[in-house]
Order: C-alpha cells, then structure tokens, then sequence
DNA sequence: GGTATTTGACCCTA
DNA sequence: TAGGGTCAAATACC
C-alpha cells in the first residue's frame, strides 16, 4: 500500500478505533460488576466493527502478499475460529520466572505495538481457551531485552492480553519520545484512550503505539538487521506488524503533519470517495 | 538456501 | 511437583 493512501489512513484510523473500544471496554468492565451490561456490549459491537473493515482493507492492502505458513496464523495470533461462550478470566500470571522484572498489561484490540517482534514460543495454559505467544524484541541481538506475552482475552475474543517484560533499548523509545515532541494534534498521539499528557506518557510507557508512531520505531530498529545465531535471527514483521500501515513520511516535520491525511481527517477535508472507490 | 515458525524438552520458580 | 517460560532442533515456506 501507498504511504499515506487514503486507505492506509482509514486502516490506521480504524485500528486507533479499535483499541479505543478495546480500552473502552476494559474500563467498563472494571466500572461495571455486571458480566455483560449494555454498554459493554456496544464497546464489543465497535470493536466487531472494526475488525471487519480492518480485515478487509488489511486484506487488500497486503495485495496477497503473506509469508505466514499455511496453519501459523489462527493458532499463532490466538485469532480461534471459536468464539468463546464461558469466561474464563486469565489470570494474567502466577509468576515471571525469568526475564526482566517490569511487568507492564494491556488489553488491546490489536496485538500491533510498533515493535517488531520475534516469536519464540508458545505454550497452552491451564484454564485457557487459547494458547499464550511469547515474543521477544527482535532486536535482541543488540541487546534489547524486551519480551511480551500474548494471550488473546477469553471474555472478548477480540482483545488481547498483552503483558511486556523489560524495556526496549533498541531505539524505540527514544524514537517515540522524539515522535512526540512534535507537535501533533492529540487524537493522533493519543490512540484515542485519552487525551491527557499523563495518558501519553503512560502510552509510552505501556508501549501501547499509535499506529502514526510504529513507523517511527521501526525506522528506528529497522535500520540495523540483527542476526542472532546461526540459526538464522533476523527480524521479521510479524503479521500485527504488517498490518501496521501507517501511512506516513515520518521525515516530515510537524507543520507538515499537520497537512498529513489524518490531519485532513480530523479537520473533515479527508478524501473519502477515494477510499470508497478503492473498495 | 535462507528465513520464520512450530513444538517438544528442559529449566526454574512457587 | 506442577506448570509457566525459554531453548533449539525440526520443519515449512518462499
């Protein structure tokens, strides 16, 4: 897809959409001791919504292209043909055996956090429908630390657990934090959970990204492949990664994002027929 | 052949 | 000892 094509920008638009309603969800659910009140149950419709047209500008978007295998995928993302009819609250975890000691969560719509991540293991977990993902930074080469677990939501199967261990230091931080000093109009920073700065800040923290700032990271972990072992440990983008497809020139300085398609959205001069048509 | 993913085995902690 | 986290050989895909 065209950097900065109308239907990348409506893909990204959806996605922020997406984990909107997946945090929004998670808020309801902690405010409300009901199961399944109605609110809750509209926050599920946007966010089955949302994965429809994601689905189907991410298919056109990839034109074909998929380096997946064959039955990777549904198992690999947690994305079951099932959907879950007893909740079965995870338990995020019993313990961290290993690794670093910072344990960040999240529930989000999407497993894309703008870093590129290796998978190296999977495991089926006690009491859980779906199977737990381990990823690691593909960056770890040069010494990124950073892990995540993954584990998609037995209450919402369309939202992920994701808990990150260890910080990045390959770059990704700093290229956020850089990202954001620019003067970008909030609803784009803020991935639409919440406009405060110390929201913000707790996005940077979580790693939770705006699809505006995935770019940013991989540009800057992107720049120097890692090969790990012999094995072969180069990075790959995962397939949240490619369905990243923020259509950005993130050279641009910030009085041109200003001029960026989101921006154009967000001022109500966007190119919709052009999307439509491309549909 | 290179690379990414799978998966069984092992390690470690509670 | 059970079970979660990680390793690494095997395998699949391009």
């Amino acid at each position: 897809m065209a950097l900065g094509s109308p239907t990348a920008v409506v893909l990204e638009l959806m996605t922020m959409g997406y984990q909107s309603a997946a945090y929004l969800g998670e808020l309801l659910r902690a405010a409300s001791p009901t199961p399944a009140s109605e609110q809750q149950e509209l926050a599920a419709e946007i966010l089955r919504c949302c994965d429809r047209v994601i689905a189907r500008l991410s298919a056109g978007a990839n034109g074909g292209r998929s380096k997946k295998r064959k039955a990777v995928e549904p198992a690999a993302l947690g994305v079951a043909a099932g959907t879950s009819s007893s909740p079965d609250p995870v338990t995020p975890t019993k313990r961290r055996a290993r690794g670093a000691e910072a344990v960040r969560e999240i529930t989000s719509g999407t497993t894309a956090d703008g870093f590129i991540w290796r998978k190296y293991g999977q495991k089926e977990i006690n009491g859980c429908r779906h199977p737990r993902l381990y990823y690691r930074c593909a960056f770890r080469a040069q010494g990124c630390a950073a892990t995540r677990r993954v584990q998609q939501s037995q209450e919402e199967p369309a939202a992920f657990v994701i808990a990150y261990y260890g910080e990045h230091t390959c770059g990704g931080d700093a290229a956020a934090a850089a990202w954001q000093e620019r003067e970008m109009p909030p609803a784009v920073i803020n991935s639409g959970a919440s406009n405060t700065s110390a929201a913000a800040a707790a996005d940077r923290n979580m790693g939770w990204r705006t699809p505006a700032l995935l770019g940013v990271e991989q540009r800057s972990c992107g720049g120097d492949a890692p090969s790990e072992t012999s094995q072969g440990w180069s990075p790959s983008f995962s397939s949240e990664v490619e369905l990243d497809v923020a259509g950005f020139d993130l050279d641009v300085a910030g009085a041109e994002a200003y001029s960026s398609p989101v921006w154009e959205f967000l001022n109500g001069s966007f190119d919709w027929e052009s999307v439509i048509n491309s549909l």
